[in-house]
DNA sequence: ATCATTATATTTGTCCTACAAATAAATTTT
DNA sequence: AAAATTTATTTGTAGGACAAATATAATGAT
């Protein structure tokens, strides 16, 4: 556990932002925010290591509470700090996807973002077969295969079906990060495709590719034979924007 | 331009945060900020819509202003919102990635998590050539050729130049928010893999894929030569991890 | 001496008041 | 009607106060 009080004051009045004018000039909060994480940074600070209390933050910082409270405040929703009465603030994890979380709201997103999203998961399907194949295991395949046995019609795949299958392949990359992404990644890839399926012709896939097949070839094929079945299992929306 | 004043009493005392305790009990800016973003979605806001006065919110969700101030300023800076003098403040478009990018400290993530963003890299490597291929332009191919041309020896690439040619590449996908996510996870994929490489026995790859290489089959090769050369051109880091 | 219990000190969390700064809106002038 | 000026409104920041929740220190029991 490391003190590092001593580091902030210069932090804050040798911090180059200050010699930037940018569009929207910064406020006080806005700058202690950076100050703090450059400090984090620049100290190298790990998760259990200790903080000046606010009062001396913003002795040294010359602000009042108020701003450095504002500026906590942001870096506890990161999960970056956590406070405890008497000892002060300290540093924590962070919670890498928790921005990302709460700003997924596709009404405030534009349409360009939206489009990102929904490519987004697209290039994540195809990008996991190499992991999938180097680390399945006897019991993932026979959950999938359950998944895959209680979804009835493999033509008429509900959210919940779509959620429960590709989800579980998720948690088959041993990728925490990659499955927290991508699960909440669908929820907009579907409000996307919802509002582009309701404007467009439907689109037929010749020879559609089921979850069946996709365990299958999980089960017994190979790398490459699962990502083509993959692209033709995603067609239909692969189709509607290349 | 929606005014949607009446709406956040009721979501605050309807709040069913408040039936939850949760292993770390909830301070009210936490409230406040959960409160607020769940308004702005089941009032369905857009960008340029304005909000309640921070005088109003305080009075209707019965904290103080303060209060208000610090949950604000979290979704301030995630971009969700944007203050004015006398109009107040109004809904803006957010930043997906603004989150992730200010998190992305190597020295406080978890080894997991370090993991996670360096597996993640790869998949998303994975994950484009469908895009690349449907997107590719005479004037992007020229521009990776000259990036290629530029790079002396194929065998020792620096930073630099691995930021370079693979920026281009996520450029050409189309897909900002892709290249951007990318361009973010970088640093520490290098920061992984420098840390591993030290610890480890040099990967010898045999016949290693260049630039050069990936760049003609781009050129005049096919999706799955792509992928496959891809591939190929990563061995070093997939060695590492499965 | 060690462990358990209690008390105290410290810091965060929340509240309040005040006023400067930056517009957005209203009013006045041309 | 358009431009210039003034006013009103809201945010941004400051400072003070005190309750709540521990972390730490002190005391008591074994």
């Amino acid at each position: 556990m490391h003190d590092h009080c001593t580091g902030i004051a210069n932090i804050m009045t040798t911090n180059k932002l200050d010699t930037l004018e940018p569009l929207g000039s910064l406020s006080m909060t806005d700058r202690v925010e950076n100050s703090l994480r450059l400090y984090f940074t620049e100290s190298g600070f790990k998760p259990g290591d200790s903080l000046p209390n606010e009062q001396e933050m913003a002795q040294k910082l010359n602000v009042s509470r108020n701003v450095v409270r504002e500026a906590l405040s942001r870096l506890r929703m990161l999960g970056m700090i956590e406070a405890r009465p008497r000892r002060g603030m300290v540093i924590a994890q962070p919670d890498l996807l928790v921005g990302l979380e709460k700003v997924m709201n596709p009404s405030l997103l534009s349409q360009d973002n939206l489009k990102d999203v929904f490519e987004l998961r697209l290039i994540l399907e195809m990008g996991i077969a190499e992991f999938l194949f180097a680390r399945k295991t006897e019991q993932d395949l026979n959950e999938l295969e359950a998944i895959v046995a209680s979804q009835n019609d493999a033509r008429v795949v509900s959210k919940e079906e779509e959620i429960a299958f590709h989800g579980k392949l998720y948690e088959m990359t041993g990728n925490d990060t990659f499955k927290r992404f991508q699960t909440l990644l669908m929820p907009t890839f579907d409000h996307v495709f919802t509002g582009y399926y309701n404007q467009s012709k439907k689109i037929e896939i010749p020879n559609p590719v089921t979850h069946h097949d996709l365990f299958k070839i999980l089960k017994t094929g190979t790398v490459e034979e699962f990502r083509k079945a993959m692209y033709t299992h995603l067609a239909v929306y692969f189709a509607s924007i290349l």
